[in-house]
DNA sequence: TCTGTCCCTTTGTCCGACAAAGTTAGAGCG
DNA sequence: CGCTCTAACTTTGTCGGACAAAGGGACAGA
């Protein structure tokens, strides 16, 4: 016969996961706002009544977090979690995981047409001429894969951003950091590959100045299709993202 | 005259996070897989050269982070990081970016939708049987809010395992993180809100087994604006999502 | 087979220390 | 008076050593 439980099992946490918590629920309580400064190390060790030491061990458990970082003067204070940040902490567990392109493929699929639609909706002259902006750029540079990776890669970021949906915003980013890599593989491989891209760019930035939801969907669609086919020419979309593949949204994130 | 670049930026990181990307780097490019033991502290201060307490704080980070964690002895050892572990973080963000009930509904919409339309196509027996299961579970606590909110949570959790899309699930839980708080108040606020989460709970789970899309798209929509428009009764959508709603969140992510 | 004991290892925490980098206050100068 | 430069002072990053508590393993005894 099983016993009943009589007795809750006891809080025991680390001194430091202590510190930790308390100064993160501040934080997200919003006593603490955004820019404010936390004390320093020594304050800490005077309000917590712990060694320097464990301090630390709090306060980096909190950086990794985003909660609070240091300023130039290394002091410390809190702060807004950045976007790209975290999602590299999601692709990164993307790629343990071993999820295949055909879950990614699947997922931008119906991320990237919900941002679409969100822009097309939504977007305001201020985003249309970042996109313009990033357009120019593209076509300057559509003959180097690298670089037309990583304009594709911002244009479809601000794409997200004309959405004004910041949930949506932050959804699509782990997916798509890992798209990234493969843009430039399949740019560089296929011919007519950066033509096409930025064309498709172009139409786009149309459909959303027209505020023409079909139009849009249908050319986030082709794009994705474009970006399928070139995949499929070099490699099987069940394949997982691969370990190397890492390097890049990890250079991504130091940036 | 500008000088010629002669020198590259040198590389100018704490000895703690040079521990901790470098640990990384092993587990990311797959040379310390899941699982696999980390040596002990003594072990790394040898390995890297530093003191105790600079591989602690690297430790530290790499534990937030999710990619090593300590097995009941507190040794050392790479792991998966856990989608909820991650997907918390980025609830807190959310919170703190002040995201609105809106572009949560929103982003839900697209998600839980395209949730819906893999677990149709791909759900596995064991996919509907714990499908089934929660349904029953949910029918016994129909009456009691926390609890039923608690089920509905975990439905489309299940939901979103079911489309077989790791990408999508992950991409969808900071979002259902932020709505699981909400459920319990309008169930409690709204009188045949209980009945009718359970009901189209029941829809749900018939249009996956008949493989019926359309009704599976169709009832997700209604469940979605059901929650809409109870929360409409107590709060405008375009209210951002508050602190205090984290606190159920945190609970979450310890458990 | 189970239990209690002893020993060794490991972790969590503490103390004190110091160099490097940043900050502040004050001296000196125009 | 306002500005610059320098000399304290503070803070962080790192180090060395220390110790109690808890876990793991081996071993003897019921």
């Amino acid at each position: 016969m099983p016993l009943a439980p009589l007795f809750r099992p006891i809080d025991v946490a680390p001194a430091y996961q202590k510190v930790a918590d308390a100064i993160e629920r501040e934080i997200v309580n919003g006593r603490i706002k955004p820019g404010d400064p936390i004390g320093t190390e020594h304050d800490l060790v005077r309000q917590f009544g712990v060694n320097r030491s464990t301090i630390r061990e709090g306060i980096r458990v909190l950086e990794e977090g985003g909660l609070i970082s240091r300023d130039s003067s290394r002091r410390l204070h809190a702060c807004l979690p950045r976007y790209t940040k975290l999602a590299s902490r999601l692709s990164r567990a993307l790629v343990l995981h071993e999820v295949t392109f055909r879950e990614l493929y699947e997922a931008s699929m119906t991320l990237e047409v919900a941002s679409i639609e969100g822009a097309v909706e939504r977007a305001t002259e201020e985003n249309l001429s970042e996109l313009t902006d990033n357009l120019a750029r593209s076509e300057a540079v559509v003959g180097d894969p690298a670089m037309l990776a990583e304009c594709d890669a911002e244009f479809h970021v601000l794409v997200a951003k004309a959405s004004q949906n910041r949930v949506l915003q932050l959804a699509r980013e782990p997916a798509a950091q890992l798209f990234y890599p493969t843009t430039e593989m399949i740019v560089t491989g296929v011919a007519e590959g950066g033509p096409r891209l930025v064309a498709a760019h172009r139409h786009l930035i149309d459909a959303i100045r027209r505020r023409d939801r079909e139009a849009g969907v249908l050319w986030t669609r082709r794009h994705l299709q474009d970006w399928r086919r070139g995949f499929e020419k070099i490699a099987s979309l069940d394949r997982s993202v691969e370990h190397m593949y890492m390097e890049h949204a990890q250079a991504a994130r130091r940036r």
